[in-house]
DNA sequence: TCGCTTTTTTACCAATTGGTAAAGTGACGA
DNA sequence: TCGTCACTTTACCAATTGGTAAAAAAGCGA
């Protein structure tokens, strides 16, 4: 999982992804400060709040000049969603299936809670698009986070059931842990 | 609490707030109208994310016609905000300091949990205000949240101090109740 | 029914916003 | 030194959006 753009010309026009994705020094650099900037404007003021006049000034680029390495506004916050999508998902995969239940669940609370502060942004910005129902993150929802969620849930109840933790709701559980990580970015 | 705004002009011209509020049949069931409105749509795309044209459409109304009622967009939001922040922090309020310590805890998750359930619009409002950083909610954020929530923290540490409940940041507690009761609401 | 006030509509704006076309600039190999 | 291709800028647009002015249409008390 690196980039988010569908398709892309051959050659002449403009350098977008593609089978191999060769990209200049320019090109790499000038990517990561428009995907930097977008992360600061959108985590900020969500999508729609967010303009292409502010994320170009943020990134020290003119706005065509940023329509020159994204296909438009929504392809460079679909690209930012995605990149990130690994780094958000990192601590539950994390998760043990061989470690000691109670120690792996307090781990994952722990690599969450440490996530959320030492990432704020990111955090805002996966919050901000969940609470709009996630329109720009379905086929990814279910292909990466669902599986994810439902291995480890499985895996929860496992525990349960032997005995080993206390009987929960496995997605219940995920899921405040989820929501009390997060807001504690929202509110930094 | 009952309104939100700031002055208004004496006679003749709009229907704005003032001392005293007189409003006719036909005031009272167009602005119910549009800020019920106003909720669907904010609480679905956010302040900035809404327009006026879609409130419009929802209330049944003309977009100046909502115009008449309000002095313009965030006039709306304000409004909305101030007169569900009584409702919004109904819960906290209750907890009852002569009562059960953990019974109390746990009938305001309860409460919240209700709420958020019943209200989820509501909540969402909310939730998009705060990861916006409350621009437009400072003000009554001062004013009424935080002095509650200091009361009921203090009230939740007595308890801890008194060995009445396993000692807790009962701040951390309040936060993570509102977490998760919040984002139960966000997914629906 | 008349005359006055309240409410609603119609017709507009100016500003913002996402996006484009095309000319210009610069680096670099032949 | 020249041509080519990658990158940038300038100059625009069309659509959307929050908001206004003023005319038209209800309401409504007397």
């Amino acid at each position: 999982m690196k980039d988010g753009e569908k398709s892309g010309g051959k050659a002449g026009g403009k350098p977008r992804a593609q089978p191999a994705v060769k990209r200049s020094r320019i090109q790499t650099r000038n990517r990561k400060r428009i995907l930097d900037a977008a992360l600061e404007v959108f985590s900020a003021h969500g999508f729609r709040g967010a303009t292409l006049d502010q994320i170009a000034a943020e990134a020290g680029l003119s706005k065509p000049n940023i329509l020159y390495y994204f296909d438009g506004k929504e392809a460079i916050h679909v690209t930012l969603l995605n990149q990130l999508m690994e780094t958000w998902l990192d601590p539950l995969e994390q998760m043990n299936p061989e470690g000691e239940p109670l120690e792996e669940i307090l781990a994952y609370v722990r690599r969450k809670l440490d996530m959320a502060q030492a990432y704020p942004r990111e955090s805002r910005l996966f919050a901000n698009e969940i609470l709009q129902g996630a329109p720009r993150m379905g086929p990814h929802l279910e292909k990466r986070l669902k599986p994810l969620v439902d291995e480890k849930a499985a895996l929860i109840a496992g525990w349960a059931a032997a005995g080993r933790i206390a009987p929960v709701d496995p997605r219940h559980l995920i899921f405040s842990i989820w929501a009390t990580t997060q807001h504690y970015a929202d509110f930094e």
